[in-house]
Order: C-alpha cells, then structure tokens, then sequence
DNA sequence: AGTTCCCGCCACTCG
DNA sequence: CGAGTGGCGGGAACT
C-alpha cells in the first residue's frame, strides 16, 4: 500500500527545513497524543510472566526501540538525555535503554555519554567518519601491522578520548583469527586491570573482562567484519565465530550471537545493516548496506548474495518494518520484495528505503513514533521551539545524503518527504559515481570523507 | 524443531 | 552503600 505519488518535488534545503521542522512538530503533537493507555501490556499487568494475550515481540523489538529512540532525540537542540526520562518516554525499561545508548556511541558516536545518566545526543553527522577510522583501524589490525587491539576504547579512541590504555592483550592470545576478540579467555583474575572506556566529562572503569564482552566493544567488532572483510554478507553464526576467535564453546556461542541479533537489530533500524538470506545455504545473514551504494561492485565475492531478486527473508525484515499496529505478513511481506528486488543496485537500495518509508506512511499511523502495547508515560516535552531547528540544519549538509541512509525509517509524513529528497540526491550521485565520476560528490555538497570511505 | 531475541536477574561499578 | 550499568542466559514468540 502506500503507493505515495512521487513526492520527490520537494528539493531545496529551505523545503527540507521545512520538512524537518515540520517533522519535529509533528511528532512532538503526536506523541502528546500517545497518552491514551491502548491496552495494558506492561510487564507488571499480571505479573512478571504473565504475557498479555496480545503480547507481541515484535512491539517489543530494539530495533523498533532505536528508532523510536532515534527518533525522539535526533535534533539539533542537543539537550542532555536522561535515562529515566528516555526510559519513560519510550514506555520501556531502563535496561533497554543501556543496549541502544551503547550500540550508537559505539558505531560513530551518534551519541555521547556525559555522565551518570547523562547522554548528549551527537548526530549522524559523525558516523561516516567514525566508521572510516574503524575501517582503517581495522585494516591495520587485519594486515598486523597494529598488534590486533581490540576495540577497546575505539569508542572513545573515535573521539576526543586518546588511547592511551588499550590493555594491548600481552602477547597470549593473538590468534589467528583476524578480527577475533580475544575475549573468550578472559584473566578473570581478581582485580583485573582497569581500563578507561569512553570518554567525555567522565569515565568509567572497567575491568577487562566486562569491557572485552560490552556490547559497544561487540558492536565495533561486528562492524569491522563487513568493513573489513571482502564478504558482502555474513551470518551472525559466522559473525560469533570469528568474533569469537577459537576456543569457542556453545554457550558462548549462543550468548554471542545473541548479543549479534541485539545489535543487528538496532544496527538494521539505522539502515547500516539489512537482514538478507545467504543463496547458498538460505540462511539468514546480514549485509551491509553502505556497501550497497559502492560503484565498484567488488563484493559478492565470497559468501556474497547472489542479488538473485529473492533471497529475502520471510521473517520479520529487521529493523525495518516494526510496525506494532496489527502489521501482517502480507503486508510486511510487500516492503521486504521490493526492498530486496531492489537490492541489486545502489540507487535502488535507496529506492527501497524510500519505499520503505512510504510504505510505512500509508499505513495509518501519523505519528514519527511507533508504539507498541508500550507507549510513552509522559510525551516528549520538547519545548515548541523545537520546529525552529533549521539553524544548524547546514551542519548536516555534508552528510545528508549518507545520512539518509542512515537514519531510521519514520513513519511521518513529513520526514518521508525529506526522505525522497534524499532518496532522489542519492540516486543522481550514485549513478553519477557509477561512471567513475567523483564530482557529484561537490555536486551534492559532500566531504571527501565520505568518499573515502565509500 | 530451530531461530530469534525480549526480559529481567544480579554482578559489577560508580559516586 | 545505594544507585547506575550492563553481562548474561532462560525461555517464549515466531518461523
């Protein structure tokens, strides 16, 4: 459904302001109206395990919890995020909170830990970057010229923290594995060493063993194999070995992979990563999307997709279309055929995205917010102004293309028309990139990062 | 039956 | 020592 006409008319960075801005009111209107109590699914209606009837996963995802999240803090009137407030506002525990919050400063410090409960919200302006410099970093490790430092501190190594810990692992363990972490043996011995992890007004200590298993460190991890490794897909399984390194046991294998689909899931919401089904073996896998809008299509190498228009899942489309209100398969199903149909070329990826969106604007829900049984204890009070936010929107300007790709699929009307924006830059660049031409990239005002790093 | 991954216990850290 | 963090794996939803 949702066969938006082309809404790509609207172009000019004064309409994509406008959308923006309109966007942040929207939202902000809707989500006052999200007060109203749908049905009451909190986990203490009944007891700890007593499941509503209704109860649904999928309302529940973190991936759906990231955009949402997204979605209410992606602005430029960076004001501090609270936790507790985060936690309320997303109807969900604080626990949840801690797996975003992490998996997005690790992968290009979409945000910043200021303090104790205490985030700042950074942007996606970084990301490109930030996963330039993992790329690299990676790429060193990979060819042994850096001793196979794990990525530690690299979330604080990627900002302004230096480095200067980095408990090298003495010698030991660098096993073969090239991007393996090391982390399966860990000293567990009392009153391991501590190490600075992140950066900002503060830091924290933690020990070895904790922070060789966070999930921010994990998260890095997993994005320097498809940085890194020439493979265009790869299976969580796959993913938990070489993460793993050798000595890897079931459980900890389970466990990994476990914590892969937490980040999977929220790395899909953010489009980095899309769930897609290995030819060969059918199964599930994941692909990088940046690598999608690449000209030269030196992927599909190894464990590559065949692109073959099919080889999408069935399942719930990760990240992608969590749509709590009564969302069947049929109707998923739709978004994820295009979206893999599409897949075959960069422009259509975005194409896709735009569907995506467009999809998800026809399907009756007017608010940039996705609510599942869990709704907002308290809306976002955002102050009015926050429909004032062109100012800074220049700042984004570089990245707004990569952005856009970047960013979690609102189901907003006037976010999905900036989005086609995006959609339609995207695809003149690509296609102009496609025959060797780097000019767009001046053409769209983009930095020569981005570049680089694509 | 296998896969996906939410949930919340509880160990660890911090202030 | 209470509060904040977040690893971890049981087990249920989903395929």
């Amino acid at each position: 459904m949702a066969t938006a006409p082309a809404m790509a008319a609207s172009s000019s960075c004064v309409a994509q302001a406008a959308a923006a801005a309109a966007a942040a009111a929207a939202m902000e209107s809707a989500l006052k109206q999200q007060q109203e109590p749908p049905r009451a699914v909190a986990a203490g209606a009944g007891g700890p395990k007593s499941r509503h009837h209704s109860y649904s996963r999928k309302e529940k995802s973190l991936g759906l919890l990231c955009s949402n999240f997204v979605a209410l803090y992606d602005r430029d009137n960076a004001e501090p995020i609270g936790l507790d407030d985060a936690a309320k506002s997303l109807g969900v525990e604080r626990r949840r909170i801690y797996d975003i919050v992490n998996v997005l400063e690790s992968v290009g410090k979409i945000l910043m830990r200021k303090a104790k409960n205490r985030y700042t919200w950074i942007g996606f302006d970084g990301v490109s970057m930030a996963l330039r410099e993992l790329k690299e970093r990676a790429l060193k490790e990979k060819s042994g010229l850096a001793p196979l430092q794990m990525e530690q501190q690299s979330a604080a190594n990627m900002s302004d923290d230096e480095d200067d810990d980095k408990l090298g692992d003495p010698d030991g363990d660098t096993d073969s594995e090239k991007l393996s972490q090391t982390v399966e043996n860990p000293p567990d011995k009392p009153g391991a060493p501590q190490c600075r992890l992140r950066s900002g007004s503060e830091f924290q200590l933690l020990s070895d063993h904790r922070k060789e298993k966070s999930l921010g460190l994990l998260t890095q991890n997993f994005v320097k194999l498809f940085l890194t490794m020439e493979v265009d897909t790869i299976s969580l399984d796959e993913a938990s070995k070489l993460l793993l390194g050798d000595g890897h046991e079931e459980t900890n294998m389970r466990t990994k992979v476990r914590r892969l689909y937490d980040i999977a899931n929220v790395l899909s919401s953010l489009n980095l990563i899309e769930k897609v089904h290995q030819a060969n073996t059918k199964k599930p896998a994941f692909r990088w999307l940046t690598n999608g809008v690449r000209p030269k299509t030196e992927a599909g190498v190894t464990v590559a997709v065949p692109q073959s228009a099919k080889t999408v899942s069935n399942k719930r489309a990760f990240g992608t279309d969590l749509t709590n209100i009564n969302m069947h398969r049929s109707n998923l199903d739709s978004t994820i055929q295009k979206k893999a149909k599409l897949a075959e070329s960069g422009s259509d990826i975005l194409k896709s995205c735009k569907l995506s969106v467009q999809s998800r604007l026809g399907q009756g829900s007017k608010s940039g917010f996705v609510y599942g049984p869990f709704h907002p204890a308290s809306a976002r009070k955002q102050e009015p102004g926050a429909a004032n936010k062109s100012g800074q929107r220049e700042r984004a300007e570089d990245w707004e293309s990569l952005s856009a790709s970047l960013r979690p699929q609102y189901q907003n009307q006037a976010l999905g028309d900036l989005f086609s924006h995006y959609v339609e830059a995207w695809k003149s660049w690509y296609s102009d990139l496609a025959q060797g031409s780097n000019i767009v990239l001046q053409h769209l005002g983009q930095s020569a990062s981005i570049n680089q790093f694509l």
